[in-house]
DNA sequence: CTGAATCCACTCGGATACTG
DNA sequence: CAGTATCCGAGTGGATTCAG
């Protein structure tokens, strides 16, 4: 850490939170620190992820050693999707996250509607 | 919690998860949880954002609770951003994602070149 | 079953210009 | 200073089709 200026693109946080932000990235490694799955297990799991995108996202996951792909020669091919030790630890520094939304997502939502209340009193 | 298929949009999760997902509210939630700051002095500091995005992000960030805004009728107006109570849990909750970032982002790194090695030697 | 490839609609987000 | 409004290119992501 050098400057407090680390709010640059350089900042490691940056890149994680990018990662973290991704739309299914996260949901996907959850699911699978509950259980190894195959493909098509995940897509219907997930339901409302496209067939490209969940490809996308595994490959990305892949490449950051957060998922690990295993392909199994059977008659179809069979592939096994399964979090690493790695994607474990960021799960778990995923957890406080999901804590926070379900302690106050409720607050979040009465925010919401008293910010719009006001705005459209405004209009 | 019901099923375990709260994988589905209605999980709370994924709201929060879209919002931390965001490119620059967790950065200037972060930031802010610092110093108040004033629009043009948080433009200067992210350096990157467009004032479009900061002007959006802050505007979201204020009706969720999360961030305060104040105008003080100045000659030039003044208005200062802080970020609210609410706002202070969450990056609480943010920072273990912060600490995971700054200590394995050796090793997604890593995983990034062997899997991109791997990849060009493939083809 | 597990993808890759293509097409395309839509949104994101930057640049610019203008207002109070 | 603190925004809003408009334009527009680039990327996102769904639907569909093809392949191993």
């Amino acid at each position: 850490m050098k400057a407090p200026n680390a709010y640059s693109a350089d900042c490691p946080t940056r890149q994680i939170l990018d990662r973290v932000g991704d739309k299914w990235a996260v949901l996907i490694l959850l699911l699978l620190r509950e259980d190894p799955m195959r493909f098509n297990r995940l897509r219907r799991t997930i339901e409302g992820i496209s067939q490209k995108m969940l490809s996308q996202v595994l490959k990305s996951l892949e490449r950051d050693g957060l998922v690990r792909r295993r392909a199994i020669a059977t008659v179809p091919v069979t592939v096994e999707y399964s979090i690493t030790p790695l994607g474990v630890t960021l799960a778990k520094a995923v957890d406080p996250l999901r804590d926070w939304a379900e302690c106050h997502l409720k607050e979040v939502l009465a925010a919401q509607r008293r910010y719009d209340g006001q705005t459209k009193a405004a209009a």
